[in-house]
DNA sequence: TCTGGGGTCCTAGGACCC
DNA sequence: TCTGGGGTCCTAGGACCC
């Protein structure tokens, strides 16, 4: 059997541990650049603020205070989930970590399923303050359905075990058809438009007319639904095939010198999560955009692709050939709302093909991101820079609420007045 | 006035090969 | 007028995920 622990609103969760005067209200965090609501807790949902709503559209609830509004702050989620997963490893030595607040763990042999997702809760609650729910069945797609259903109808527990036939129909003629792990707006209304309206529903369709509407992956989630395993628990965390880094800008950005800087700060995140997965890449491409929201603006997107001579995660070659990129693209008289990089071709980087007349590899430039990669992580993120990457930082994104790193930085901790 | 960011997989079709 | 068969690789686009 396969248990999906998801946590709860976990931006929102993460937000109240260090904010504990904000449990029972409505709180929201906000997308990166301050843009758009990412994550509710049960009280703002009450409050009827959706998913993905504009900043704009919520800020007299927050003005008014009825609603508490966080700007994203990455560092610290990614640290709390970083706990939950380490606590997880105490009950699996099989678990899949889906995302920023799921895992899969495979619970082979465990005979309580019940008891033992109980206590999975109960521990991860106790050691990192962060609610959860649990789903147990027999496939990952049930198992998220289970997670799902415990978290709409048994909020007490937190838990759903899905381990008889009479259990598995009762939760999916509950389930609408949205609500399955891999149907999204096209194929539910396609589905609807097929009298599909539950989960339930979509197990009596026939295989056929299944893989001809929706590929294999519908296949795969038909026979996921009817109990037959077709995704396995991944233990191992394969190496990203792309890496991107965009942003939208706090302010339009009209002259180069300041695109060029942003360009160049989001190749270097690039060049360092490429170090950081052992990876090197052979492309890379830079895109630029005006704000397609706004109707009177002249609209410009543009992108363009650089094949690297041989492929690298250096830093400085990935920013000259991001700005190299850029110069191509870049037209005067435009509003730019955003820009990013995306290296792809990616190989890691002992079994990378040599250009035929390149010299041999230089390993001083190597030793160079290492040095950079040493500085940066000890002495707190990136302040060691290339000249490039710039310090005017004016292209800055907007986070006007944001919370401390109250994890990692010491000079962040929660103060507490006694 | 305001609208996130970062990924995956699958398929079809074109280019190219023998 | 006739004009094979069987592949691989790559890319763009569409669907989805959190």
């Amino acid at each position: 059997m396969i248990a999906l622990v998801d946590c709860n609103n976990f931006y929102v969760s993460c937000e109240r541990l260090f904010a504990p005067e904000l449990k029972n209200k409505p709180v929201v965090v906000l997308s990166n650049n301050d843009g758009c609501v990412i994550a509710r807790s049960d009280e703002a949902k009450e409050l009827g603020v959706k998913m993905g709503v504009s900043a704009f559209e919520v800020k007299d609830l927050v003005q008014s205070g009825k609603l508490q509004a966080f700007s994203s702050n990455y560092v610290l989620y990614g640290d709390l989930s970083n706990r939950v997963v380490q606590t997880l490893s105490q009950f699996s030595n099989e678990i899949e970590v889906y995302s920023i607040d799921e895992s899969f763990l495979n619970l082979q042999g465990v005979s309580d399923l019940e008891n033992y997702a109980i206590q999975i809760r109960t521990k991860v609650r106790q050691c990192t303050g962060i609610p959860t729910c649990v789903g147990v069945a027999s496939t990952k797609t049930l198992a998220k359905i289970a997670s799902r259903y415990a978290k709409k109808n048994h909020k007490e527990t937190g838990v759903w075990i899905l381990d008889t036939p009479e259990k598995i129909e009762q939760v999916l003629r509950a389930t609408p058809i949205e609500d399955i792990w891999g149907v999204g707006r096209r194929y539910a209304k396609m589905l609807e438009a097929y009298n599909m309206y539950t989960a339930f529903d979509f197990t009596q369709t026939n295989e056929h007319w299944v893989r001809a509407k929706m590929s294999v992956v519908g296949q795969r989630m038909l026979y996921e639904l009817r109990g037959i395993p077709c995704l396995s628990v991944d233990l191992v965390n394969e190496p990203k095939k792309n890496i991107c880094t965009s942003r939208s800008f706090g302010t339009m950005l009209t002259q180069y010198g300041p695109l060029s800087e942003a360009v160049s700060n989001f190749a270097a995140a690039c060049a360092f999560k490429l170090r950081k997965q052992k990876s090197v890449a052979n492309y890379v491409h830079v895109f630029v955009t005006t704000n397609p929201f706004s109707k009177h603006e002249k609209q410009y997107f543009n992108s363009i692709t650089i094949t690297l001579p041989v492929a690298d995660s250096d830093s400085r070659v990935i920013i000259k050939n991001a700005l190299l990129g850029l110069s191509k693209i870049y037209r005067d008289g435009f509003k730019y709302k955003k820009a990013g990089v995306i290296v792809s071709g990616i190989v890691p980087e002992d079994e990378y093909q040599l250009a035929l007349f390149s010299p041999n590899p230089n390993n001083n430039a190597r030793k160079v991101m290492e040095v950079l990669d040493a500085i940066n992580h000890s002495n707190g993120r990136n302040k060691l820079k290339l000249a490039a990457q710039g310090f005017d930082r004016t292209w800055k994104l907007k986070n006007e609420r944001l919370s401390q790193r109250y994890t990692t930085r010491f000079d962040e901790l929660l103060v507490i007045n006694i």
